[in-house]
Parts: C-alpha cells; structure tokens; sequence
DNA sequence: CGGACACTTGAGTATCTTCAACGACCGTGG
DNA sequence: CCACGGTCGTTGAAGATACTCAAGTGTCCG
C-alpha cells in the first residue's frame, strides 16, 4: 500500500484554487476569515471511502482536488451512482447530520471541511454562503435531471457518448481546455464505475466504447485517454441537441 | 371542450392551503405583505400546458391544487418526465429567464405566480425565503437522486411498485392519510404519462399493473384506483430497504 | 351509433445482461 | 529474474427483459 495521502493542515483560502467557484466564491475577506476558524482539510487516497451511507456526518465539504462519487446501493448489491464529484462541488447537507449516500473518492483526494454547527450557524448569520448553495444545489438538480433522461431515455451507446461529452465539458468548464476540436481527456472513472453511473454492466460499458472506437468517434490510447477528433459527431452519437456545445 | 378554469383573482396567504409547506412556509406576516403585493394566480385545465422548455418565463410559481411535471424531450421524441408537482411544489429558477423543461398540468391546477424580478429582489432581502427555497430544493435533489437508482437500475415491476409507493407516500404526507395499512389512492398520471416517469413504454407498464394486480400485491378498481392490501409487500416488491415505510 | 381516448394483451424481436473465458498490466515475494 | 495473484478490461455466446408492432376492449360523449 501506499503512503497515505499528504494531510494538508492549512492553507489560506486566498490562494485557493476552488476559491471562485466553490460555496465560498460569494464572501468577502471578512468573511472567509470566518470560514478559516472552522475549516479543517482532509485528504483520501484513490478508491477510500470518504463515508459510508447513513453514517453521522459531523462536517460539510468542499472538494479542492480530485474526484469523488455519490453512490446509492440496493440491498442486493445493484449500485447506482447518483454524483460525480469534481472539484468545487460541495459533499454534505446542512441540516442533515446522517450521510445519504456512499461517498467515494475515485482519484486522490483533498477535501476542505466545514465543521457542520459552525457552518450551519454561519450560513444564517452570511447570507452569501446560503446563496452560493442554493445556486450549486440548483446546478446539481438540473444536472440529475439531465441524468434522469440519459438513464431513462437512452441507448448505451447514447450513454457512453454522453458521459465522454460530460466528462469533456466539465474538463474545459475547469480550464484544462486546449482547443474546441479535437480535444483530449482521461476518463477518471473504472468502467465498473462507468457502468454504474449509466446504469449499465461494465460488460456493455466495454463493449460500447470498443464499437465508438471502432466507428472513430474516440481514438483510445491505452484504456482511459480519449482523443475526440469531432466533438459534434460525438454529440450526435448522445443524442443531444446539437445546438451549443456549451457548458450547461 | 369545457370551459376554462375559473381565475382565482385574489386570495389571502394566511388562508392558503399550503402556506406552511410552500416557498413562503417561514415567511412572517410582514413578509407575506409584500409577497401578496407580487403575487397572482393562474389557473389551467387538466392537459394544458404551462410552458414550453425554451420559453421565456417572467415568474415563478408554487403549485397550490393539482398535479403538474416536468418533462424532457429529445429530437426524435422521446421523452422523460423529471419533476413530479404537488402542491406546495416550487416551479422555475430565480436568475434564469427561460424554463428548462415542459411543465404540464395533468389534472386542473391552480398556481400562485410571482413576477420573477420582484421575487428575485425579495430573496436578497428577506433570507427567509432563500432558506426555504434551499432546503426545497434539496429535498428535490434527493428525490432526483432515488429517481436515478429507480431508471438506472430497477425492474420494470419494481419500477411501477415503487411508482405506488411514491404517490402514497405523498398522500399521505398531504394528509389524506387513512390507516397506515390497506391503503387506497388514485393515480393521477396516464398509462403513457408513468411511463415516461420510468422510462418504460406504456405497454409495459400496463403489463406490470397487471402482472402486479394477478399476484394480489394492489387491488384494482377501475383504471386508476388502486388499494394496497399490504404495504410492506409492496414495499418488497419497490425493492426499497423495508425499514421504515417513512416519508423521506 | 360512431369515434376518440385510455388501456390491455399478444407475438416477435432488439437490446442489454449474464456467465464465462481470456489478455494486459503491476506490484509482490520466492 | 520470473512466477504468482490481483485488478482492470475485452470479447463471445446464450438468455432474459423490455420494446415494437398490432389488434382489440371498454368507456365516455357527441
């Protein structure tokens, strides 16, 4: 096993790279002062689990670097994911002191936690905290519902194609973005976990993605670099609207 | 066609059937002054469309009586209904101009509108109601997200059951409640319109309420009254965990 | 009575899953 | 160094589930 994952004991919220855009983008310097006496980080390692589902969840986080999953289980084991965690979305619900969800770290990870009453009495007293959640609860809810139309309306092929034209959006939504056209990407999921967010096996998963290859609309280099030599095809394949390939 | 459904021209929030459950639930009397001055009502027949996707939408609303959804259509038609609407259910998105999805009334509805600029205006002075707003809208999330474990990875059968055991659930939490156990409802969605809430062609779901109605899990009496002998059968057969049969 | 509408049921088929075998990669330990 | 086991991924064959197409029932309403 490896080492455990640096744990990271401070670091001004001045210099921090989810600063613009994480529950805390709205406050001013007073009030990220505020935020510093009740924040702690955390840090998990690739495939560690961040808290299991109905577990007492005494904090709220932000997720600084990495990448996280949200997943539900029925009591036979089927496995739904329900979020995909990207840096700057926010883990936890004030007002709920149990977790709903396995929460999983996919890749390293640094989360920024909130002591939970701390934060909870902050929001009521800082009107841009609550705000800003309400904007990123609103963004998460119409995200799920786009997802209720994938996972309900759509062929595999349609999913795989969605979750790599997600996955490149997001990618350039986070600046990693070169040009429009062919773009490239590193798919941070397994494709058991592929699976479980589309509501596939991982059989089909693998299958749709070799049938994608083999039709050029992904050139594969190894198992997870994607090249996308033309991101309108590739959202033809989603079934998407064509129109904008823009991000939300 | 029967005549159109009578304008409600005024009515007073203090008397409103869903003044403690609705965006306004922690609003005091003062702030139910000014939300008096921005509100109207408007009304529509069963099958009305409220508004289109796309369309401009200048107010938010609160569904007072009746049922609406939210649906998602792709190019070729198909379509996936996202947002299930009862009363006190919260309609539209402050800081967005057009609606995102098709809002249709499928029984007679009757909505309390306020103009978007001046609600807008509101949140920012009377957190109240942003507080409200967010933890509505977390509830919906969380709903959404139960919703993707049901499209991603249920049965068919376990899809309709757990369809019944939803709209129990929220007659009951709207206080049509009888007992708990041999418990009856009607269901206010076609054939066609369940379907597009699974993601299922109506074919099979009339199928699976047959299939259910043989082995005696609901009772039917005509199309859509529905008597659940059992609960916990159902429960079983939603594939929900059988802890508690408890609203959320 | 006839038509519209919502629903049911049947037969054949497509899609995706299940079960199974196998390949590639990687760190460990003899 | 190489064999070993583990994880991750690919591919094939058979089968189940839900879809498509089609016909038909029941009810309401003009």
């Amino acid at each position: 096993m490896k080492d455990p994952a640096p744990i990271v004991v401070h670091q001004q919220c001045g210099d921090c790279p989810i600063r613009h855009r994480a529950v805390c983008a709205r406050c001013d310097t007073d009030e990220l002062v505020q935020l510093e006496e009740i924040k702690f980080y955390r840090s998990f390692e690739a495939g560690q689990t961040v808290v299991w589902s109905g577990d007492r969840m005494d904090f709220v986080a932000s997720v600084v670097t990495g990448i996280a999953t949200l997943t539900q289980t029925m009591e036979d084991g089927r496995r739904q994911m329900v979020g995909l965690l990207l840096p700057s979305d926010f883990v936890g619900r004030p007002g709920r002191d149990r977790a709903a969800y396995d929460v999983t770290a996919t890749t390293d990870l640094v989360m920024c936690c909130f002591r939970k009453k701390p934060f909870e009495d902050m929001m009521i007293r800082t009107p841009h905290i609550g705000q800003r959640l309400l904007e990123m609860t609103l963004d998460e809810l119409d995200a799920a519902r786009e997802w209720m139309l994938l996972l309900g309306r759509k062929t595999a092929r349609e999913k795989i194609a969605s979750l790599i034209a997600i996955i490149a959006r997001r990618d350039a939504a986070l600046g990693l973005r070169g040009k429009t056209r062919n773009l490239t990407l590193d798919l941070p999921l397994t494709r058991e976990a592929m699976a479980d967010y589309l509501g596939l096996t991982l059989e089909t998963v693998s299958r749709q993605i070799s049938a994608l290859r083999k039709d050029g609309i992904i050139v594969l280099d190894g198992k997870r670099h994607v090249t996308i030599p033309d991101f309108d095809r590739l959202l033809e394949e989603a079934g998407d609207d064509s129109d904008g390939g823009f991000l939300v």
